[in-house]
This record gives structure tokens, C-alpha cells and sequence, in this order.
DNA sequence: AAGGCTAGCAACCGCACCAGA
DNA sequence: CTCTGGTGCGGTTGCTAGCCT
């Protein structure tokens, strides 16, 4: 059984502000502020508008002190490093940017960001790339090669001099030999949820839960990460892999189209608490500086240089302070 | 000049979370 | 404890201006 929708979605107008709504909706939260119900405002102040538009125009458009396009350099690489490490968290990311909502940071990102970085999209791009394009060895499906999701695999495979597997899905994980990052030594006190109750395996595929667009077959796949992940200790990471699992089709790997489902919060965390979680990313990210400052793991030819800027590279768009960021983050409760 | 195509962006949709009854 | 309704969030869609052929 259905929810009962917030209106009547057949009478309330659709589609563009007019000025002189926005004038209005601006009127009355001058006068009131945004303590109240927003379904029932519309009814309130006249207007025939559903409660849930209401607010976003007010988030996204007259809220004061709202900037609207002109992201600069510094900003596209704390959104670049964010996307990188938190995934598509835009409100958490548009809060380390004053005066951007989630949703300018979103379609920057979806628009410019993303293709810049990553090349691909939903739409052809017309302009020439500054770098050639990095044509996948292994294109396992129509779609494999243009999954920003395995542009952003494939880059990270490439620092860690991970070989590409011929299998599809989620072997990558399988196959670190080692974890990419430092031995365990958590932030936090000892929470309920022991840290080292999580394995390598499942943290990794926590990492990749937050950066992975959610597709029906990824989820599948990631069930059996966690599923499968809690009998696999750090000891047994380096041989077989228990995700070569039967859910782990060409599917996964083949850059299934997003839109087949819409993520939820629950989709895209995994079996730890949200101080495993960001404990995990902290270390990854540390992990991938100590990398930056120090010499790429496996990356000893010249190819890989220019592969890496079509790709999309984490060192071209990582942010010296983005571990800051970060520890802001968690002392500001996670971004509440 | 006109039609087609694309980028950019505003807005909508649907789901999950959360608080209060 | 369960249900209900409001809110927040991320993904997607649709419109429009501008560019290209």
C-alpha cells in the first residue's frame, strides 16, 4: 500500500516560478521564516503550488545569499575530492561550499565536473578531450567503457597496479593482494561496532558503495558483499575472492544505466556504523596522499600518465585538505 | 535562415528517515 | 511498538538558449 501523496497532484501547477510566486513565498518566509509546515504553506499563502516544490524553490533559488553558477577552480576540486571520497552525497559536499545548494553542485557536477573528469555521459560530448581516451581492454558490454563508474575503477586499479580482470563485476575486489591502505588505527573511540569486526573486503566495498551510482545489479552484488564479506578475514584477502560470486554478472561491470533504480540511503552503506564507514574513508584518503606524495604503486610507464588524465584520475582533482574537510565533517555530527 | 542537436539548469519524483501521536 | 505525516535527499526529466550544420 502507497503513501498518500503531500497534494493533489492533478491541480497544483507545475513547472516554472513565476516572479510573482517567488515574490509571495520570498513574502511570507521574510515574514515568518521556514519553522513551519511546508504542505500546508501553499494553502496558507495562496498559493497553488505543492508544499514540496515550495521548499525547494525557497533551498535552491531565493534562500539568501544563494550563488548561482561561476564554480571556481578551488571548488571544483573540494567537489571533485568529496565526489571521490563520499560519493554522490551532494548535500554533505554543498555544505563545504558556502552559498551552493546540492542541487547546483549536482548538475555542476553532472553537467561539467563528471564529463571533464571522467569523459562520457549521458549526452556525446562534441567538444575534442585534451587527452586522448582510454579505451578499455576488456569491453565486456556496449556500455563498459563509458560507466563512469568503471572509468573511476579503472583509475584506482591503475595507482594500485591492480591488472584488470578479465571476469567482470566485482573480482576487483578480490583482487587487492593487500589492502590499499594503512594498517587499522581508527579515530574513534570503541563504539559497539567493533572496527575490526569489519574485513578488508567489505570495507573496500564500503569505499565503493559511496562512489558507485546504484544500479538493480550493483546492489545485487553488493548483498553479496556483505553477505559474504563477514566470513572473510584480512588473512584470506589475498587468494580467491568470495565475490566471484553468481550475482556478479557482465551485468555489474557493463555500466547498466542508473536510472534503472534510485539509490537509498540504506543502499549505499554497508554491513559497519557510520564511524566504521568514515573511519574507512579517512584511511583511504590518507592512503591515497601518502601514495601522491610518495611513488605510484605499479605505475611505471608513460601511458599510464595519459591514460590516467581521460579516466579520471583522483590526483587530478584531489585537494590537499580534503582529510580536514573531513574531520570537520565528522565533528560537525556527519554533516547535520 | 531554419532545423537539429546539445549543454545547462530548474524542477519533479520517489524513496528513506525521523519525530510525534 | 506501530503508524502517519513532514522533511531531506539523490536521481531523473523536461525546458530553453545557444551552437552547429
Amino acid at each position: 500500500m502507497g503513501r498518500a501523496p503531500c497534494c493533489d497532484k492533478a491541480s497544483v501547477k507545475k513547472g516554472p516560478w513565476a516572479a510573482e510566486e517567488d515574490a509571495v513565498l520570498r513574502a511570507y518566509v521574510a515574514a515568518h521564516g521556514t519553522g513551519e509546515n511546508w504542505i500546508a504553506l501553499p494553502r496558507k499563502i495562496g498559493l497553488n503550488r505543492c508544499g514540496k516544490s515550495c521548499r525547494l524553490r525557497w533551498l535552491n533559488y531565493l534562500r539568501p545569499n544563494i550563488r548561482h553558477g561561476g564554480f571556481t577552480d578551488d571548488e571544483d576540486r573540494l567537489i571533485c575530492s568529496l565526489y571521490a571520497t563520499i560519493g554522490s552525497r551532494w548535500s554533505t559536499i554543498a555544505a563545504q561550499l558556502p552559498g551552493r545548494t546540492d542541487n547546483d553542485v549536482k548538475n555542476y557536477w553532472n553537467t561539467k565536473l563528471k564529463r571533464r573528469l571522467l569523459g562520457g555521459g549521458r549526452r556525446p560530448i562534441r567538444y575534442a578531450l585534451s587527452q586522448p581516451r582510454l579505451i578499455l581492454a576488456n569491453p565486456t558490454g556496449a556500455g563498459a567503457a563509458s560507466s563512469a563508474l568503471e572509468r573511476m575503477r579503472l583509475s584506482v586499479q591503475r595507482r594500485h597496479g591492480i591488472p584488470q580482470e578479465t571476469t567482470p563485476g566485482f573480482t576487483f575486489y578480490g583482487s587487492l593482494a593487500a589492502p590499499p591502505w594503512p594498517a587499522q588505527q581508527s579515530l574513534f573511540p570503541a563504539t559497539a561496532t567493533n572496527y575490526s569486526g569489519i574485513s578488508t573486503a567489505s570495507a573496500y566495498s564500503g569505499f565503493w558503495s559511496h562512489i558507485q551510482t546504484s544500479t538493480s545489479s550493483y546492489t545485487a552484488g553488493r548483498v553479496s558483499v556483505q553477505d559474504q564479506g563477514a566470513g572473510w578475514d584480512s588473512s584470506s584477502s589475498g587468494g580467491t575472492t568470495p565475490l566471484s560470486s553468481s550475482t556478479t554478472t557482465g551485468e555489474a561491470a557493463a555500466g547498466i544505466d542508473s536510472s534503472s533504480s534510485t539509490p537509498t540511503a540504506s543502499s549505499v552503506t554497508f554491513g559497519g556504523d557510520m564511524e566504521d564507514e568514515i573511519d574507512m574513508l579517512l584511511r583511504q584518503i590518507r592512503s591515497f596522499e601518502e601514495e601522491d606524495n610518495g611513488q605510484l604503486i605499479g605505475l611505471g610507464h608513460a601511458a599510464e600518465a595519459a591514460a590516467d588524465g581521460s579516466a579520471g584520475s583522483w590526483s587530478s582533482c584531489s585537494t590537499p585538505g580534503v582529510d580536514s574537510v573531513f574531520h570537520e565533517y565528522v565533528q560537525q555530527g556527519f554533516g547535520q
